[in-house]
DNA sequence: GTTTCAGCGTTTTTT
DNA sequence: ACGCTGAAAC
């Protein structure tokens, strides 16, 4: 059953009792192995649903549970799997009234606990106030860091926030104040649900049914896990000891977020007598590719050596190319991938990474003007999109009518409505659930302009257009009401005169939401759904609008980051200059590079035979500024001699090139494929 | 007192 | 293209 494995993987699919930890270095076949054990466990007997496996990603898991499939069967299907806040959520939801929280508890992002802060912060008076004070945005990393991190405030502010120090105290208050209000409006944050996890699992009785509802539990990409997360792992095996870690310490990458790979070294030491295997061979790359890949972690002051092999014969050297320009760059790319295409690989097989998401914009440009199909991965999300989040927040509303950070953003796109007189509406609804009946006495402080289109909105929240708000607030899925699809369907046609007279483009963001309003009529309980949303968000517009046709071809354009554990035929990294790979926001400690480079090891990684390095020789520090301040960058520092020596190096020709157009260059073109459509 | 709008700076990475 | 800031407009 296990001919596809070599003997290091065996063993570590069939060990038999007891902690396991599996150092399994980039391309070793870590998932195909993950997946035997499971397929080992059903085996030996265990039921599917006693078995829990914890990834990164949602993609991940996925992955890992369809491969599951192939090998056993459908049974593998009931494997519980997800990632620790999508299976924190299942959890949380089942003993909700353990915990205190309502029934159709809602889910806040990122964005949206930036914004509950930052109502905390003026209903505080931080914004008045003549000393600065962090700025939304600072104040949930702060919040978010130091409950990941499980630390006093006071380290973490004189760790990675010295700046906001002089503010100890407000900052407190306001932190502590945040975790309050959450708690009279019903929702969580991200954080929350993994705070909520551990004290369920830490507690007597819910913890000990816990613990014993898994035989097993395995936990994915261990070396991206925080304090948090480890304290969760370590309540559910508490009373058992059968629980398996895979990773790398070489990948992790996620510090910023209060990862440390010191968990992973640390495991034998938390679950005693754990075994340690090691993958070491790689089946992804050629050695040409590793041997770059090992110069790059030998760069590192306390890496374990670990050297890769390459299972794969030959294979080519990577190649190194200096640009003139990240226009330059842009062009290069788009070459070497029509290129590999003629050759006969397809799109689907290649991928361009990047540090940040928005190194690739010029690119992106390029790749429209020149016809090459994209999908874009991480940054800017779908989600994040204003009119998104707007509809985000009715749908919200119509679980939980006690959610006040959606009933601010609702009011407000309200034509007259500000952040006061939105203030207000909110006081005269009361501060509890199932305010909806005290909604005749709120209209009356809204301008008289917008009172009807209001009550557009509020007769849609109320589950019956036209007809009288419920008495209470409806909560979890009504057997007589409307489907989750008619509901969505309702309440977005309630905000779509608000969306079209709020954004110049109101039509365009309309067709935008029919995705959501989509996929919301496969779910069958809506709160469920848009909670289950903010936690796996789709990652691209694509994503909600289904898989694509299978004779489609894309090129995949991702972050480093969101292409952690996948893997291309070929690889193209770009903005390999100093100050941007590492990122100068990360070059601070000697820690923050070391991420750094851990991430160009992953980068480097994912490439199967072809990898392309690509060093742009100027950059413009205003991607979109008129003035031409660009500057003259230097090679990235992990591009050390020795690096370049594995590589072969292609550089610009000498031809003089035009000037750049200040703005809008390539918005000229002269066109004649159409003729040959 | 509030809202809105013009101008300006700006961001690393994500569950 | 976005969000934040300050100042005009309501």
């Amino acid at each position: 059953m296990f001919d596809d494995l070599n003997a290091e993987q065996r063993a570590a699919a069939t060990h038999p009792g007891g902690p396991l930890l599996v150092l399994a270095g980039a391309g070793t076949g870590k998932t195909t192995t993950l997946c035997a054990r499971v397929a080992w466990l059903l085996e030996e007997g265990v039921p599917a649903q006693r078995i829990l496996l914890l990834t990164f990603t949602r993609r991940a898991a996925r992955e890992m549970l369809q491969r599951a499939r192939a090998r056993s069967g459908p049974a593998a299907g009931r494997v519980v799997g997800g990632t620790f806040h999508s299976v924190a959520h299942r959890l949380v939801r089942r003993h909700g009234a353990a915990l205190g929280l309502p029934p159709g508890f809602g889910v806040l992002d990122a964005g949206d606990a930036a914004d509950l802060l930052d109502l905390l912060r003026s209903e505080h008076g931080h914004d008045a106030a003549r000393t600065r004070f962090p700025r939304k945005a600072t104040l949930w990393d702060v919040y978010s860091r130091t409950v990941n991190a499980q630390r006093p405030l006071d380290e973490v502010l004189a760790e990675r926030f010295p700046w906001c120090e002089e503010q100890r105290d407000p900052i407190a208050a306001l932190l502590k104040a945040y975790g309050a209000r959450k708690r009279a409006l019903g929702v969580l944050d991200l954080d929350d649900l993994l705070l909520h996890w551990r004290a369920l699992a830490r507690d007597d009785a819910v913890g000990a049914a816990m613990d014993d509802a898994f035989d097993h539990v395995l936990v994915d990409e261990y070396q991206d896990v925080n304090g948090l997360q480890v304290d969760i792992v370590r309540a559910l095996r508490a009373r058992s000891r059968e629980v398996t870690a895979v990773g790398d310490d070489f990948q992790a990458i996620y510090g910023f977020r209060a990862a440390s790979a010191e968990h992973i070294l640390a495991f034998p030491r938390h679950f005693p007598e754990a075994a340690v295997l090691k993958l070491e061979r790689n089946y992804r790359s050629g050695q040409p590719v590793l041997d770059v890949s090992n110069a790059v972690a030998a760069q590192a002051p306390r890496s374990y050596r670990k050297q890769l092999r390459a299972d794969r014969a030959g294979g080519r050297r990577p190649e190194l190319v200096f640009c003139r320009d990240e226009a330059g760059q842009a062009a290069e790319v788009c070459d070497r991938v029509l290129e590999a295409r003629e050759q006969g690989m397809a799109l689907r097989a290649q991928a361009v990474l990047a540090r940040t998401s928005h190194d690739s914009d010029l690119l992106e440009l390029e790749l429209a003007r020149r016809r090459i199909p994209f999908v874009k991965y991480g940054g800017l999300r779908y989600l994040e999109a204003a009119h998104v989040k707007d509809l985000v927040a009715v749908l919200r509303l119509a679980d939980n009518p006690a959610d006040d950070v959606s009933w601010f953003r609702v009011l407000q796109l309200l034509e007259g409505v500000g952040p006061a007189t939105a203030g207000r509406v909110l006081a005269a609804m009361g501060t509890r659930a199932g305010r909806l009946p005290r909604w005749p006495a709120a209209r009356e402080l809204l301008p008289p302009s917008a009172r009807e289109a209001a009550d557009v909105v509020v007769a849609a929240l109320a589950g019956s257009p036209g007809g009288q708000p419920a008495a209470e607030g409806p909560r979890g899925p009504d057997p007589a009401g409307p489907s989750p699809g008619i509901r969505a369907d309702g309440l977005r046609d309630a905000i779509a005169p608000l969306i079209r007279a709020r954004y110049a483009d109101g039509e365009g963001r309309l067709a935008d939401l029919d995705h959501l309003v989509a996929a919301a009529a496969q779910a069958p309980d809506l709160a469920r759904w848009v909670a289950e949303l903010v936690i796996d968000p789709p990652q691209s517009a694509q994503d909600l609008a289904g898989p694509p046709h299978l004779d489609e071809d894309w090129l995949t354009l991702s972050t480093v980051h969101s292409a952690k554990g996948l893997e291309w035929e070929a690889v193209h990294v770009l903005a390999l200059y100093d100050g941007n790979f590492p990122a100068c926001m990360a070059a601070g400690t000697s820690e923050e590079v070391d991420e750094e480079r851990r991430l160009l090891y992953v980068a480097m990684t994912r490439a199967r035979q072809a990898l392309h390095l690509y060093v742009p020789l100027r950059f413009h520090h205003r991607p979109r500024g008129r003035d031409d301040a660009n500057g003259v960058a230097k090679a990235s520092r992990f591009l050390t001699e020795e690096v370049q020596g594995l590589c072969e190096v292609a550089r610009p020709a000498e031809e003089v090139s035009a000037p750049r157009l200040p703005i809008g260059g390539g918005r000229i073109a002269v066109e004649v494929d159409a003729l040959f459509d």
